[in-house]
DNA sequence: CGGGAGGTTGAGTAGTATCAAATGAAGTGG
DNA sequence: CCACTTCATTTGATACTACTCAACCTCCCG
């Protein structure tokens, strides 16, 4: 049985994407937008990989990515994953460069492709719109400086545990505590840095310790306070 | 002996600045620039510490700073090294945030401090200016998002050649192919994200591997090649 | 019901960190 | 200028984290 899938409509998306960025005019939205544009993506494809020609960046609707960069050995190492209302890909748009990172869908999204002539025109003539993009991008650095230093200075341990708490910030638990994310133990480890085996291993003891429980894909955060400690925050 | 240490002139710092901040108006300039926001700092000391509140941004005319962030155990972990040209600390004029780094100078330096206002009404009023520091800032998140990859990729061993090989193309080497940047040994390790020890042994080997020659601080590169071979770049 | 992908567990080990101690270099003050 | 202090570097010994490889299990989908 095929789902009917109901693309949003252009004002669902127009309110969607002024919760994120005030100040646009009905004009702005016009540029941004068209019907043509807004797909959907079911989990595990692929939005756009690194080193392809930037056409455009993506607006997201609803769903959930996850951006990635892939190592020499071909090993991926996830960056962010990008939720309802987040602007991807606009970076490669503005440095006139390819893609330096591949984003890939992790649960259902619908998205937005908006040309590169659209997002340039509307960077140049709105210095609000430019101003916000720039903020986004300022506290992303500072996330991967963070990142950084994390991977330099604590344990896969620590950091698994930190990972988790993102996640829950990020994405929230529902009312038994679950992660409101689906992840594979594989891309846990992707976006930790370290080997699949590592991450199965320290659930397996998180859960000895009574810090989480596990059910299948789903984690379950019994114990947020403990788990934060460990994380070392 | 004190050397007399000769501060730059309006016009060389101007002029500096002019080389990497396009199409500035001598109004822009006169906002920016002010005789007694200019000093002279030696290696050591602290332009700014993480959490300080900001007052403004930095020019650096002359010299080299280093940009850390401080991980849980007090130990520092180099962002980037700062050279000539750069602009720092003005994410967090922007993002109205106290400072998420600390920097303090490598190789004495002169700079010049600008005062919140006037980044914050060139910003706004020079939509040029604006699109340059949002293009750095692009840049810098791409070189992060590397260096996160790498971090939890790679070996020690590859990480410490990939920073010689780093250093070696942002700051150049000398007639015998000396680097020129000097660093201890500790601060190596803060950039590359290990232990002081390890970092002393891998270089004692890749002198053995006749990759390069050690004399005191200084790094003499002799076979970059086979170094970047190494790096896995 | 077969196949494939993801998940789990165990054993062995390479790569690094940590700790301790000795040496060397640089700076300070009498 | 020398004794003294302090910091940086080096080397050795040891411990341990986390990776790799291999085998096996489980679930799901066609």
């Amino acid at each position: 049985m095929i789902r009917h899938i109901q693309l949003p409509t252009f004002n669902e998306l127009t309110k969607e994407f002024s919760k994120y960025f005030k100040n646009l005019s009905e004009s702005d939205l016009n540029l941004l937008f068209w019907e043509e544009d807004v797909h959907y993506f079911k989990r595990g494809s692929e939005i756009y990989s690194e080193g392809d020609k930037t056409r455009g960046c993506y607006f997201l609707y609803s769903g959930i990515l996850k951006v990635f960069k892939t190592g020499t050995e071909g090993k991926a190492q996830i960056i962010k994953f990008a939720k309802s209302g987040d602007l991807i890909g606009f970076r490669s748009v503005l440095n006139q460069e390819r893609a330096c990172t591949s984003t890939k869908v992790v649960f259902d999204a619908v998205v937005c492709f908006i040309p590169e002539k659209s997002i340039t025109k509307l960077i140049h003539s709105n210095s609000h719109f430019a101003l916000e993009l720039m903020r986004l991008t300022c506290k992303e650095l500072d996330e991967a400086n963070k990142f950084i230093t994390d991977l330099s200075q604590k344990t896969v341990r620590e950091r698994l545990a930190e990972v988790l708490i993102h996640l829950k910030n990020r994405f929230g638990i529902d009312s038994e505590n679950s992660l409101n994310i689906i992840l594979t133990r594989q891309e846990l480890a992707n976006m930790v840095g370290t080997a699949t085996e590592s991450v199965i291993r320290l659930l397996s003891e998180f859960r000895k310790d009574r810090l989480l429980e596990l059910n299948g894909k789903k984690i379950i955060l019994t114990n947020v306070k403990e788990l934060t400690k460990l994380a070392n925050l």
